[in-house]
This record gives structure tokens, C-alpha cells and sequence, in this order.
DNA sequence: CATGAATGAGAGTTCATTCAT
DNA sequence: TATGAATGAACTCTCATTCAT
């Protein structure tokens, strides 16, 4: 019983995500997205409180997913620099793998700033401090720059990452995203490692 | 009578997109417009034919009125280059100025591709076209290369300016968008002139 | 200016006639009204209180035009009979020259028994009291029946010919009613004329 | 369940009949059609697309009843002249029995000539035909004159009945309308039925 | 847990009527 | 008088949500 709990729950939010990338958040009818999760309307309701609920779930959930797979990731990968690579691709990779998930993080989750501001704080949050703990990591390790706000590496990652994604939603998402990573990577790099000391040296 | 015909249409133009912009499509509700245009909801259904109409309508009464400006404002620079820097310029200072304007342009407006594919080609395509004619300016003067397809500058130049106000918009409005009209500019330019044949000389 | 005031309430009151037939009532718009009357709208208004004023008034003026025009032909026929026999053309001549007037009196007048019974009630008696007059005349010049009730004969002959336009407004106005006069005058005739007595004489 | 289904259709449409009745069908309110049901307004439009098709649905599902009915009674009189008899008996009596149908039926549907003919064509039609099987059957048994188009003599029984309704409800449902079938189905079979031979001996 | 028929608040839109010009 | 732009009440219809089964 609790698999086939699980099991629905699963079915709902991912036609809730075909659907709102197909149609829009407004657009979308829960008894449109019943039919793709082959439940009845009522049994929406058994999951997800109402219908902000299903957009503000797809994204904490996602999010959760997201956040615990490039954890793992990472740990095999000591270094930070591979470690921030790796988030990168993994990033990229998560929303190439699945363009209406794209559609809705970056679409109709910005639609109104509420849901950002009022529910999804957390998530986010998550996100953003595992991006600052490899700052913070590459710090200790020396190597990346100290010489300034670890937020603000954390914003410009982070800041990066996403118009990047939201630039590909818009533009149709025709090209190829995975593909950019190692630019991204070697471009943020450039602006936070550290100097290498050795190219200073006679 | 008619200077008050077009002061009303304004009116209620305005308050849509300041509406609009607050809300998002859906969520406005034309009885607010309304109230903010200081008319009464049947008011509204002289001037625009339904809800969609009035966004449809935003998106081309203001494109008209931007294009016409740049175009005005290109007459004073002959040469092909300040011609497209003033147009990026005043691409970006457009919205700036208007950060509501901004958010419906690239955000509402995207939403259901139907309105730009079905109703608004026509304005969207002037301005093309506009960019089109600086690019064969510059390669009828011969500062512009011409070895590769005109549509392709075109699409560049848009899509650059686009996706750079995009960004913006969910980025918050927060930056500052007509200062790095030059790093565009620059960025641009590098791509689509011809290379100085004089710095090959011996 | 008495004249020209007769003349737009005139137009008016036809265009009322030609949109009501055409549209039914509920569908029939005033501006529809004002446009075929060519006057603005709010000119409707400074001839008539308002909607249902101007279905009313087309029922009263309509009315009282007919009866006047029976009441001067019936003056050159001195018998009662006859006199019956020109009421019964007219009534029937006068839908058929107008089927527009038909439609609207038969249908749009009954539709809800408001109108009849709250507003029209004088107009209507007039007409059955015309009728009753030429009854009761027949009965003092000896040719028609004087043994039942004399509003009986009157609602006979007012029923017949309402029930005989009703069935031709709702067949579509095809067959030829003024050439049922002379069958109808027949048959209410053999009703209510006195026996021949000389028919019974030995 | 499924019972529950019909009871509810079967209330919001007589709801319907009685409101339409009673306030013509663009005066009646889906509110109030709602409220006479016993249902919340949105219920209406599980049952009925919308206001028209309540209307439409009325004319098909009464007339399919109304016909079912009749071919029923009519197979327990095998002879032509009875069956006629008894089609005219049920259609008398089936208005009579619910006037609010009758004026639904004779008023109401026959505003705009629409919904005759563009929706309600198969009812009508199939009601048509029944007359023309008894007609046909008729002249199969000689009982039916043959020497003159069937679909006239078709018209001429539907078009009798329909004018005696119609008259019935304008003249405001008072008479009796079932004590006139036999005076109307005597003056139809003088019509259509062959000449007794057995007169025309020596 | 699951269902889906029922609910009813709330939206966009129309159009009879008014009134400043 | 005549106008027609403006009004806003009132309508139909949708759909998120509930709850008896």
C-alpha cells in the first residue's frame, strides 16, 4: 500500500508536469491532468493539497530529487573544481533530460514571484547552499579566490546555471544544452579559482 | 473627441500592461484594469475586443511606436554600425524604461506560442525586417561580411538582444540593462564585420 | 419640426418592426434599431421610455391606425354583413401587406402574457368592441343571430381570424391569406346570421 | 447510480419546460431552470451543453418519447383509419396533458427558425415519416386515396395538427383539445380516404 | 483509499440606458 | 433636439474543490 501510494503520487506529478509545460499553469485542468495520471479528479486530492500545491511540489520535489543525486554524485569527485563540473552537467543534463520539467521550473514557476517568494524558499535554498559548500570547499583547498563575497560566487553559479536554462526554454529548447557545460564550466571557472601561482613565477 | 478617444485606448493600455505585469494574463482580471484605467469594465470592450485582444494589442501598438522611434533615431547615423548600436540601444532603454512593458513582452507573451505564431507576426517580422536592412546597409558599405547568410545576422542580433532582456526580467530587473549595450554591441559586431583588411597588412 | 418629429418616430417605429421580426424581441439590439432607422441610439430614447415601450407602442399605434382605417371603409357600407365582410379583408390585407407586423403581432407580442394583459388591454378592447358594434348592429337590423351571448359572436370572429393569421405567420407566411377572406366570411356567417325565415316558410 | 443519472436529467428538463413555459427562453433564467430542479446551476451543465441545447434536447427527447409512444398504440389497431385516428388522439392529447410542452413547442421552438433547421431536422423528420407509413399503409389497403402525392397528404395531417395546437396555445390553452380529434380526423379521412365504392352502385 | 457527480463562486462579456456635449 | 461614448448590472458558463458512496 505504501508502494502504490508512492506509485500514484508519482503518476500525478508527472502528468501535472506534462500538462503544465503543454498548456500552462492557468490553462491546465486538473481533470486534464486525472486523465494522464489515469486517476480520478478526486484522487488528486488525496496528494496534493490543490492545484498551487502540484506546481509547488513539482518544484520542491524535483528539487529534492535533483539535490540528492549530484550529492552523490559528488562524492565520488574530491576535487572542487570536478565537483562544481559535475554539478554543472548534472544541472544541464536534468533539465535536457526532461524539457517539460525546464519548461515549468523556468516558466511558470516565475510567473508570479509568490510561489518563488512565499513556498519554495527552502528548495532553493538547498540548492544555493550546496553550491556555496563547494565555494566554501574550494576555498579550504585554495583552489578558489577568497578575495571576495562566497555569496556572491554562489549568485554567479547559480545565476549562470539559470539563464542559461531559461535562454534554451525560451529559444524553443532546440539547442543543445549538456553540450554548453563545459564552456560554463571553464568560464566560471576563469572567474573564481584562484590565480595558479606557478604562471607568476619567473 | 478624438484626442479623447486615444487618451482612454492609452489609458487602458497602460493599466493592462501594468496588470498584466503584476498578475500575469491569467490572473488579471479585466475589472482591475478597469478600475486602474479609471473606466468601467464595459469601457474596456470599446477599445479591444476581448482579453486577448488587449494583450495581442500591447504587444503590437508598442512594438509600432518602438519601431518608429528607432527608426527616427537611426536617420541621424549614416553609418551601418551606429545604426545598429543605436538600435540595440534603444532596444534595451525601451525596456528598462518600462519594466512592465518588459516582463509581459518576454514573459506573458511567450506563454502559449499561439500568440506570436497566430496574431502578432506581423509586427514581430517588422522589426526583422528593420534589422534586416541595417545588415544589408553594412555589407552594401562593406563593413559588414557577407559571407554567410543575411536572415542568420538577423537572427543574432535578435536573439542576442532577446535572450539578454529575458534574462533580466526573471533575473529580477534588478541589473542594469542599458550599460552593457556596448559589451553587446562589441560582442555583436566582432561577429558580423569584416575584419579590417588593413590590420593584414605587412 | 412637428413633422419631423412625426417622421423619426415614424422610422423608428418601422425599424423597430423590420428588427423585432427579423431577430425575434430578446435578439433584436437597439443600436440595430437605430442603425436601419438611421438615427443614434440614444435618440430611441427621446421617442420611446425604452424596450418593451417601443414593442408596446408598435402594438398601440399599429392598433389604432387599422381601426380608424376600418372604421372610415365601413362607413360606406351600410349593411352589417357587409360591413363584417370588410372588417375580415382588412385584417387579413393588413398582415399580408406587412408580414413583418404579422410576425411581431402574432409571436413577439405573445410571448409572454405580460404584454398583453398589462399594457396593451385598451388598444386590444377597442378592436373588440369595433367588432361588437357591427355584431351588435346586425342583431338591431335583424340579420345576424340574437339568440346567444353577443361577446360570444364577438370572440368567435376575432378568434377565427387571430387563430387564421397565427397559423399563417407559423407556416412561414407562404399561402395566400386575403384569399381566405371570402371562405371565412362565409363560414362565420352560416354561424351567426339569423335563419332565412323564408327558407322555413310551407 | 445510473438511476440517479436519468432522475436528474429527467428534473432538469422538465425544470426547463416549465421555466421556458413560463418566462420564454430568453427571459428564463439557467438559475432559476436550476433552483425549479433541485440542482446547483453548474449541475445544468453536466446534463446539457448549454441553454440551447436544453432547448433542443427538449424538442428530441419529448418528440423520441412522444413517437415511441404512439408507434406502440398503434400496433394494436391494425386498420390505417384507426391508426390515424390514434396518432391524432395521442398528439391532442399529449399537448393537453402538459401545456408548458405545448408552449415550448408551438411558441418557443419556432422563434428562430434555426433550431428547426438546423438542429432539430431527425425528430421532426422521423415524426414525418410515422404519419407517412400510416398514409402509405392506407393506400397499400385501399382504404387511402392514391391519386395524389403521399408527402401531401402527410403535410396535410401534420400541418392540421400543428395549426390546431398553435391555435390552442395562442388563444391561451383554454378550450378543450382533445374533444376536437374526432371532428379533425373525420375532416382529414374525407380528404385522403378512397370513395366508397359501395355508393357509387346502382 | 478511490471515485466522479455535484457544487457554486467568480470570471468575461453584452447591451439597454444615460447624459455631457 | 440629436448624438454616441460611457456605464455597470446581470447574464452564461467554467472548473477547482468536496464528499457520499
Amino acid at each position: 500500500m505504501r508502494r502504490k501510494d508512492t506509485e500514484k503520487h508519482r503518476r500525478i506529478l508527472d502528468a501535472a508536469v506534462r500538462v503544465f509545460a503543454r498548456k500552462g499553469f492557468f490553462r491546465a485542468r486538473i481533470s486534464e491532468i486525472a486523465r494522464e495520471a489515469e486517476v480520478a479528479d478526486g484522487t488528486v486530492y488525496l496528494y496534493f493539497k490543490n492545484k498551487d500545491d502540484l506546481l509547488i511540489s513539482i518544484f520542491e520535489e524535483k528539487m529534492r530529487d535533483f539535490i540528492a543525486g549530484v550529492r552523490t554524485a559528488m562524492k565520488e569527485r574530491p576535487d572542487a573544481r570536478f565537483r562544481l563540473l559535475c554539478l554543472i552537467e548534472r544541472h544541464l543534463a536534468a533539465f535536457q533530460a526532461d524539457p517539460d520539467l525546464a519548461a515549468v521550473f523556468q516558466v511558470e514557476l516565475r510567473r508570479s514571484g509568490r510561489f518563488m517568494k512565499d513556498y519554495s524558499k527552502d528548495a532553493l535554498k538547498e540548492y544555493l547552499d550546496l553550491i556555496g559548500e563547494v565555494v566554501e570547499q574550494g576555498r579550504r583547498e585554495g583552489s578558489f579566490r577568497g578575495d571576495f563575497p562566497a555569496g556572491l560566487a554562489r549568485g554567479l553559479i547559480f545565476g549562470t546555471l539559470d539563464e542559461v536554462v531559461s535562454a534554451w526554454v525560451l529559444s524553443g529548447r532546440r539547442s543543445d544544452l549538456t553540450g554548453q557545460g563545459e564552456y560554463i564550466a571553464d568560464l566560471l571557472l576563469r572567474g573564481i579559482r584562484r590565480e595558479d601561482p606557478s604562471r607568476e613565477g619567473p
